[in-house]
DNA sequence: GATTGGCACTCGGCGCGGGCAAGTGCCAGC
DNA sequence: GCTGGCACTTGCCCGCGCCGAGTGCCAATC
């Protein structure tokens, strides 16, 4: 993009807009009947040429109407795409949507069935980061007699739970105590500043209980390190269907990607948007071969999580982006 | 089916397994092609229409093969499929496999991708149901000054949690304090017969305490009745792309059923499967639009759970079938 | 030098028609 | 009751030719 020649950029808009409206190669004329250029069809054609010089658009065949590259993608979102504010229509909806939801897992869940309703693609929500997060209180229960259930809630208000198996087993009681300790010495410290003060708190318990309550320090470090568990919550899967066609002639890779957490969470983790700042990653951005079709369009919200959604390449940025980004600046609030 | 041709019903057999296995209409003679019959085209010829006129098997056009109908499929699975014992390897796959899951969660967890995996169709697995639980133990933690988490455990070893708002606050200690006094009322109850005891519990409270108690019995009775929150897993959507072709022009409804977890929870409460008792529901009984191409084999698993595939009318039955019940038992061993 | 109108050329998509193969129903014979 | 044979139906495939949208190039113009 050396030549920044304005018109070009807005060709290329154009482009981009007519094909993802109407999921066909658009050629110069048909250009013109949609937009106002001012130009003439011959223009537009030298103009798109030099696109293609440019790696932004290709044609699939001679005689078809051009089609936008990723690299033609990327171009729009970064030089040509504006946020649009929502439609009032649309912000109310969140904010009624949003504002009565208990839990934080209900206001997750109702966020990202909103977000894939609104934007028509695959959402997806992380689930809020726990990194920075403070220990508010850890239970134990002994749920059978070598059966010991760990509890660990976080200042975030989430929970989470492991039952372990014991193999010293003590009685209620202990467990009782240890819970109590476990609290003065863990409660109020970040969730990955665990280890010390939990190997210094076995050290000063009496040899008998030193083994059992190992044990039980373990599963609790295991528990607070295991972030790489978080869940992501889905939402709007039967939309890739609806843009199948081209986007994805099978749409099963599509579908086994959607079901491994694994790669989700890479997307996730790879972003660094800051707290309301949008990222767009398209096709081989994405580094996965089921999404070399796909576009990703993602944002921070509350401490260090994200939101996203996942759609065609060629999707309607402009709403994409102005969606995310309302949302997460909504959640954000929310959370609080 | 009161006539009870023993033939009849091996050509229809023949019949569902070749359309499942090559998804084309069969006609006579491939049918003797991969069949051992012991009898001529012709008689295969009446035969079919015989069984045409009994609704078991139709025409898609003239001069076409024969496909199977729902009912066909239905009287395949009552009175032709046979249970077939799966083979040592899926048998040490499962165990394997199951065998050191630590959580309940992930042991459902990884059954539901088992499942999928085995027999290539939609997986879905119902948390272990409650209904006949026992409270194991109940914990209130102050998460915020007019914030309340409440826990619900149960002897399954199930962790059903919920933050209320507490408009009267009263001190940590007193929380600590109730908390004990609610496992003395409630342990060991069953989740159903939980109103009582806390109408008793806190009519024997001080009065400045009585407010604050109720609120928090309202959050844990509403928990504990919470049983139509109950959650789905769900695997293997990707393999009804696969199977997409004829089975669903349209992907799409199909991915909106799955994503509906009142669709599903209805599938599963239909079902009265006795543990390791297999039922199946072909097309129109399904009840459902979108699933009237589609059949469901379930199983109940645990106390009273239920888990099932969802496929293609057109599935293996036999397969399918022997994969969900071996699957419900291992898991139901499991459990204990 | 950029822009424009004109023109010849290219191809993919679509509709049409014939041949093919698979399958059926019926009938006469065993 | 079963079987072999035969005439008939019909969806699918393939090749053909037309049409239209789109391009690239070029000479003329501003």
């Amino acid at each position: 993009m050396r030549d920044t020649d304005a018109r070009k950029l807005q060709i290329l808009g154009a482009i981009v807009e007519d094909y993802v409206s109407t999921r066909e190669p658009v050629g110069s004329k048909s250009l013109l009947d949609r937009h106002e250029l001012g130009v003439s069809a011959a223009t537009v054609r030298n103009d798109m040429s030099s696109l293609e010089e440019e790696g932004l658009i290709h044609q699939p065949h001679t005689s078809a109407g051009r089609i936008p590259t990723d690299k033609g993608y990327r171009a729009f979102v970064d030089h040509v795409a504006t946020v649009k504010p929502l439609s009032a229509p649309e912000r109310r909806a969140i904010r009624t949507l949003l504002e009565d939801a208990g839990d934080v897992e209900e206001l997750l869940g109702r966020t990202v069935r909103l977000m894939a309703q609104l934007t028509q693609q695959v959402a997806m929500v992380q689930y809020p980061a726990r990194r920075q997060a403070r220990i508010r209180h850890v239970e134990l229960v002994k749920v059978a007699d070598s059966l010991l259930l760990v509890v660990l809630i976080t200042e975030s208000g989430r929970v989470d739970q492991r039952t372990v198996p014991v193999l010293s087993p003590r009685p209620t009681e202990f467990y009782a105590d240890l819970r109590d300790q476990l609290n003065r010495a863990v409660s109020g410290r970040e969730v990955t500043d665990l280890q010390r003060p939990l190997t210094d708190l076995c050290e000063t318990l009496p040899l008998v209980d030193r083994a059992a309550a190992t044990e039980v320090a373990e599963a609790l470090a295991a528990l607070a390190a295991t972030r790489a568990e978080d869940r992501i919550m889905l939402a709007g899967t039967s939309n890739i269907a609806r843009s199948a066609q081209d986007f994805a002639r099978d749409v099963e890779p599509l579908l086994d990607v959607l079901e491994e957490q694994l790669v989700l969470m890479r997307l996730f983790t790879e972003m660094h948007a800051s707290p309301g700042a949008v990222e767009v990653r398209i096709g081989s951005e994405l580094r996965d071969q089921a999404l070399h079709q796909a576009a990703l369009v993602g944002a921070g919200y509350g401490a260090g999580s994200h939101l996203a959604i996942l759609g065609p390449s060629r999707m309607d940025y402009v709403a994409g982006i102005s969606t995310v980004q309302a949302i997460a600046r909504y959640v954000s609030r929310y959370l609080e």
